[in-house]
DNA sequence: CATATACAGTACCGTACGGTACGGTACTGG
DNA sequence: CCAGTACCGTACCGTACGGTACTGTATATG
């Protein structure tokens, strides 16, 4: 292997950057018919450049899908002190989070393209999107619930089980809609309140007594 | 436009349709390598059939999509006469059916196919998918959700949101981890054991008092 | 100034694939 | 026996795209 960028942190230049944030774009506007000529052409730099620093096709869609997952680097809730009015709030905070990330036009374009990959025994791209989207908000909100356990205010036997029903009661059906070009409202406002409300349904399936569970 | 097959019950003949099976076994085998001649070489006919009869490549798969939806026809639940047990294990059933069929690999290809469609602008695919599962699970379910309401069984405004809820609970993050090509168990006795889970989950929220939602 | 590096721009190559054309074969109806 | 139809198999065409090579230019370094 040659020429291959790592994608950590600081090891992009400028130019560098530029052309993953070109190949976001076009990811997003041209979707399944994104060429590296095109891509060339609108980061204004040659073919050869991009094999140089990308390897191959493969090599550049990977960089491109780790350079945006470190752009969505998200606040942390802290696992501290924790009563029923601020794990319900984080819980909240959660759920936008990710109906919020999910519904990006940059996400369903990469998801989109991760699970083209899939269907072509090209896997990577597939494990790195669900890495960076599902498990990473998985790994930070399973603190959560576990210090929400400890308080006494959740009563589950596995985190791991709690997050995926969390996640099905926040998604629901939205991303493969949204995978398969339905259109629908995708409002801040309206996903707030579909987050509050799984949040809500999610503290009555896991929460104890003495959660804030009393519904409107 | 010339040639193309309608797809509603018998109007193909028996060759047509082992060409379509075809279709979809290679579609399930080769993903997004699908190619008109493969497909002409498994299936023992000439291309110029496949375009006489479908079109083009686009006419085909579509063919291929209502094909596959006209085979997984499913014995609906009578909405009449409901107690509480009769509900649960309807709702037990419909889970139970809906990630049977979204764990097969027949469906995976297909929706992973649709949406590479919708990422290049054409989206009809994605809506005959949609049309013909989500949607076609909705459509079955809402009776016997609103026939569990009436009975006072369940209580919800909507039942398009309860239906969603209840697609959240059951499919969680399997179908997207599938697409993306993560493997994990779908053994017929773990989808029973999760559909009775979802199933009793959805009771808690959206039931009454006098259902069948005591948990084990 | 000489040399090297980095890159844009573009021409080019090989190949894969959608779609078409055509020759050959089997079957059907008159 | 002949005409028509339906079809297979395959050769073929045009094009799009991944990847490479080459040329020209700007900047840096000694």
């Amino acid at each position: 292997m040659s020429g291959t960028v790592e994608v950590s942190e600081e090891t992009l230049t400028a130019r560098q950057s530029h052309v993953l944030d070109a190949a976001l774009s076009l990811l997003v506007e041209a979707g399944e018919r994104f060429t590296m000529t095109a891509l060339a052409r609108r980061a204004s730099c040659s073919k050869e450049t991009l094999y140089k620093w990308f390897g191959d096709r493969d090599g550049l869609l990977t960089a491109a899908v780790q350079y945006q997952a470190a752009k969505v680097r998200v606040v942390p809730v802290d696992p501290a002190q924790l009563d029923g009015k601020a794990l319900r709030a984080g819980l909240d905070r959660f759920a936008t989070d990710l109906l919020t990330v999910i519904s990006g036009e940059t996400s369903v374009a990469l998801n989109r393209l991760a699970i083209s990959h899939a269907g072509a025994d090209r896997q990577g791209l597939g494990r790195l999107v669900l890495q960076n989207g599902r498990h990473a908000i998985g790994r930070r909100l399973k603190p959560v619930l576990e210090a929400g356990r400890a308080a006494g205010l959740l009563k589950f036997a596995d985190a791991e089980a709690a997050y995926r029903t969390f996640f099905g009661l926040v998604v629901r059906d939205a991303q493969i809609r949204l995978l398969l070009g339905d259109r629908f409202d995708t409002a801040q406002a309206t996903i707030k309140r579909e987050a509050a409300e799984a949040a809500l349904e999610f503290l009555v399936l896991y929460g104890t007594k003495r959660n804030g569970s009393r519904d409107a």
